[in-house]
DNA sequence: TTGAAAGCGCTAACAG
DNA sequence: CTGTTAGCGCTTTCAA
């Protein structure tokens, strides 16, 4: 594979003439351009891409710190960054981190060694804390209240507060809420929500019907199991999450109860699965590629502008019900 | 952020010396390695990885090519990727190629462009195709069996023919097969095992029973709705990928149908919802992250020594029996 | 054991 | 409109 200067023998111009042809063709002469055009093909000449980025001080890639990336949520994230970063050129560095920070800090270094331009931040977490001249991040999906980063995010709050209202309405009083990750925004939000609901319908808190979870289909399991074990048992559920709501669903199969009939379920995300599970999932449908999209818009807004556009972006959710929630009936 | 010159000047070396201490310490005198270290601090000095990328021909960078990150299978695949990369000190720039082979064609291109060092391809299609110098391939998960990519894949024929046999034990005779895409090697490989099965069986192959799908929920759903149409209703449906299991499931129960005493139900895959069905999907699990894993040791096995291992990796697979299949109860 | 020097392939002033 | 020139930050001979 040849270099620049090949071409530019071939075409019998400068290397300055070559460059300039392959970036801004409108101002070489056209029978000049032809000249090189044809040495380029001739000579299947392809730009070094590391010497430019080298030279040009600009690499094109984005780090995308993904906590866990088999989640069918953040998948549907990761494609839309993906989808929406090479229509504009850029290539997507990926580190499914895990949630452990060190490796998350270690890909967030890339940034500093001038390997990609940015990144994107799925997690509430800065992997560049203290830092003075860290670099430009976007935070997106699980965001951190208190930092001036770029923010792409659902108002889970009123999303909570929505679908309990929505329990509340079907005559549901005792409804057990299976949070997420006890320190994540995510679960604070959404148990904020669940709470303004439950106060503004005069029903009082009982602290027995929060349980903690981490999302996944084995802890909806664990904690569905354990709230069936209360003495006064819940009549509606509501998970932090799909996964969850569909392991809650299996536990409640198993302990010999029906959904809605006995005991109504809610989920939250819509994943592909909420419409197929038995019954199908009532649930709060968020734009999953949607936050990919605009998470780097926002970032590409940033390395572009000089201003940095401290914006937020406040997604829109939809209460989806479907066949797992309805009316309470005591006994 | 500061230079390897700023390094040297700090330290009284030359820049040379800066490079081998970061490089080689162990042929630099200690005082001299002392003086430069602290010297690396005092400058917050982190390589440029670009100029260092561009110097050294080497870029640390693993293109990896899946069709769709949003399957549940994939994404895990992706994460056993993800994690051999790092471990190994390679970053990984991912394409959701969505089947588009236009797509899938440009990012193989950087390895043209010296952007990344090496192609992972879950796919079974050749991006450079006819290039005489191609870069380092592996290929894996779909697979395709003519090409010299060392590869590692599933005996998808054995597994589909393992799962086959399980149903024709329970006493099925009318096996419907719910496939993937047409093209697919996947496709060709699972109906072979399946008629292989049968035809040791002395079950004649009927052609109303192989039903096309693409792996997806709706898929299933469409399939199995179109199979309980014939006038001669199959007895279990072969799945090749749980989600179309799942898929099929409600349509079975929309047909108010259970399973699997009125129909037995196999997947494909093992996912993690493949457990949480109602009945839990009987199925062929695959090691996912392994596959991911494998390659990514294939591949920098190739990038590393001269001799291309022309290896092929096969990996087991495990049937897993569970609720959705049982006897065949004509009637 | 260390330094000087020559680039890697490309871009971007600056002249012409 | 085109060529000359000077590097970008680093690695790597080759001498000393």
């Amino acid at each position: 594979m040849s270099n620049i200067r090949r071409v530019a023998e071939l075409a019998g111009v400068s290397v300055a003439t070559v460059s300039r042809t392959l970036k801004n063709p409108e101002v070489v002469a056209p029978a000049t351009r032809e000249r090189v055009q044809a040495a380029v093909t001739a000579a299947n000449y392809r730009p070094n891409a590391m010497a430019v980025q080298f030279r040009s001080r600009r690499t094109g890639n984005l780090v995308v710190l993904v906590p866990l990336i088999a989640n069918s949520f953040f998948a549907r994230v990761i494609a839309g960054i993906q989808q929406a970063a090479q229509a504009a050129g850029y290539r997507v560095l990926l580190c499914d981190t895990a949630g452990d920070e060190a490796r998350e800090r270690e890909y967030a270094e890339l940034v500093y060694a001038r390997q990609a331009d940015g990144v994107i931040q799925l997690r509430a977490f800065d992997p560049f804390a203290g830092d003075p001249d860290a670099p430009p991040v976007v935070n997106a999906c699980e965001v951190l209240a208190e930092h001036s980063w770029p923010k792409v995010r659902l108002d889970n709050r009123a999303a909570a507060r929505c679908l309990t209202e929505h329990l509340l309405a079907l005559g549901h009083r005792r409804i057990a809420l299976i949070k997420g990750p006890e320190r994540s925004p995510l679960t604070l939000e959404r148990l904020a929500g669940y709470q303004e609901a439950l106060s503004q319908a005069g029903v009082p808190l009982d602290p027995d019907l929060l349980h903690p979870g981490d999302f996944t289909l084995a802890a909806g399991a664990a904690a569905a199991r354990a709230l069936l074990g209360l003495s006064e048992r819940p009549t509606a559920l509501f998970c932090c999450s799909d996964e969850m709501a569909i392991g809650a669903l299996q536990a409640l199969r198993g302990a010999g109860l029906r959904v809605p009939e006995d005991l109504s379920l809610a989920g939250f995300d819509d994943i592909a699965f909420a419409a197929y599970s038995d019954p199908p999932l009532t649930t709060i449908a968020q734009p999953a590629e949607a936050f990919g999209q605009r998470a780097v818009a926002l970032l590409l807004e940033t390395l572009a502008g000089s201003p940095p556009p401290c914006r937020e972006v406040v997604l829109p959710f939809e209460l989806v019900v479907r066949g797992s929630t309805g009316p309470c009936r005591p006994g």
